[in-house]
DNA sequence: TTAATTGATAACCAGATAGTTATGGATTTC
DNA sequence: GAAATCCATAACTATCTGGTTATCAATTAA
C-alpha cells in the first residue's frame, strides 16, 4: 500500500490535525467540544480534521446520543514507522557495501 | 524543536519529494540529472523538490562542475520516529494505567 | 412541544503548493 | 571563442487545502 504511506504522510503533515492526534494519544477518548476547546480553530474545522483522520484510519469514532466520542489507533502508524526503517536500512546497506569495498582495496 | 517536527512531516507529504528521498537513499549519491530521468516530473521541478528537502536537512549537495550531486541524509528521520514512538508510548501508558485501575477494582 | 445543544455538512474564500515554460550563469567540449 | 550541457531561479498558473460562517438533523432538556 503505497497509497496508504501518502495519505498517512499527508494527514499528519498539518499542525492542528497532528495535535488533534496528539492530544487524544495522551488523553485518550474525547468528544467533538472538548477537542474544540483546546484546538484553537472552530468546531467544523476540528470536525473536518477528525474526518480525515478517520479515514486515515487513525482514529475511530463512538456516537452516544448527540455526542461523538473520538480515540487514537496509534497502530495505525506502523506503515510510517516501517517506512524511515526502510530507509535507514536502505542507507546502511549500501554503506556496509562500502565498506567491504574499502577493506577489499586494502588489502 | 516542534517546528522541526513540522518541516519534516510536510516535506515528506509529498510523493514526488519522497520518491527522490527514497531513489537517494537506495542508490546513494545522485546528479539532478539522473534524478530527473526517473522523477516525472520537469527537471526545475526536481531542483525545486531538492531544495526543499534540503533546507529539511534530508539531503546534502556537493558541487562538482557544473553538476550537483545529491545524497541522503537518512539520519534526520530521527524526529519523525521519535514523534511516533512517543504517539505509541502515550497510548500504551494510558492502556497500562487503564489496566492497572481494572485489576484494582477486581479485588 | 418547544428550546437548546451537539456535531456534521455546505458553500465559500484566501493562501499555499506543485507543476509548467523561459531564461541565465557556470562549466565543459569542440 | 563558440556551442553545448547542467542546474538554479523567475514568473506564472491551476489546483489543493485549511479556515471561515451558515445551516441542518438529531438528540436532550424544559
Amino acid at each position: 500500500m503505497p497509497d496508504t504511506r501518502d495519505v498517512l504522510f499527508k494527514t499528519l503533515a498539518d499542525p492542528t490535525r497532528r495535535a488533534l492526534f496528539e492530544q487524544l494519544c495522551q488523553q485518550g477518548e474525547q468528544t467533538v467540544g472538548a477537542l474544540t476547546e483546546q484546538a484553537g480553530v472552530s468546531q467544523p474545522a476540528v470536525s473536518k480534521h477528525l474526518g480525515v483522520l478517520k479515514r486515515a484510519g487513525l482514529v475511530f469514532d463512538r456516537h452516544e446520543g448527540r455526542q461523538t466520542h473520538y480515540s487514537a489507533q496509534p497502530a495505525a502508524l506502523t506503515p510510517l514507522l516501517d517506512w524511515t526503517s526502510e530507509m535507514k536500512a536502505f542507507w546502511e546497506q549500501r554503506f556496509d557495501a562500502l565498506e567491504d569495498l574499502l577493506k577489499r582495496m586494502d588489502q
